[in-house]
DNA sequence: GCAATATATGAACATGCGATCAGACGTTAA
DNA sequence: TTAACGTCTGATCGCATGTTCATATATTGC
């Protein structure tokens, strides 16, 4: 196979190139490189979408909503088996990343998805646990 | 609106209820709850999918790897931007949960991402992230 | 006013996880 | 064989995160 074909790598896309690595198929790397996604994005994507479904808990409190279209705090607790204050904080959670909405009537605070990205993700976890292997 | 409509809530839906606790609407939690999938499903989810998605640098390495196709782990460093110890350790892990592949060829390793669902998550989240707001 | 309820918040604690380093393993060329 | 190389692994450290308890805020009914 080529071994190293070349020299070192001067890692072209942007302007400064780390150290001095070798790499096997530099034009490729560059490629690729160029395709991700901003540092910014894809820490988003990481952290702020992929993150908050990373948890069970979390999880169930979507899938509950996904079901349930809009329930209050005491109901989703039950239905994810979890403590209320538990329940309060992962849902301020999802609210900062805007993956939930609240209504307030009262004392009451329901809770519902928001329209959006997340729901779809979910969909296509829940479709493939379904009819899994 | 309805207060608390009735008793304390029998959650009916497995046998035994953890507590005493008061729900705005017992049926419909017993409906979502009912919906669930199981426990080790909803674990396998969160840590076994979205767990592994949920981190930049394994990230960056699978899109790498779905526009590369596949790609020897110093190249695979090279355009995540990490080390090739911290690589290879994130590949072990994605290994470990069949996301990835390995292909062995003298001494290096070719990775490539398995068919699967992981591939329509990344490319679901990547289709929403392009034309994103 | 007061008490009870529904939710929200803050702090402390434990656990897990990613980054890093040093070294091991298997492979290739000399 | 030795040496260089690519990859893999184990151990350690430090930080982030989830859980829990206790309390705060807000609303309803007495």
């Amino acid at each position: 196979m080529n071994m190293r074909s070349d020299v070192k790598a001067s890692a072209g896309t942007s302007s400064l190139d780390e150290c001095e690595v070798r790499l096997v198929d530099p034009a490729r790397v560059d490629t690729v490189k160029a395709s991700l996604p901003a540092a910014e994005v894809v820490d988003e994507l990481a952290d702020g979408v992929f993150g908050l479904l990373a948890d069970a808990n979390r999880l169930r409190l979507l899938m509950s909503l996904l079901e349930g279209g809009e329930l209050c705090v005491c109901d989703l607790a039950a239905s994810a088996g979890m403590g209320e204050s538990a329940t309060s904080h992962a849902l301020r959670l999802l609210r900062a990343h805007r993956v939930v909405k609240v209504r307030r009537a009262g004392r009451m605070a329901y809770y519902s998805l928001c329209d959006g990205h997340v729901r779809l993700l979910l969909d296509v976890a829940l479709e493939h646990v379904r009819h899994a292997s």
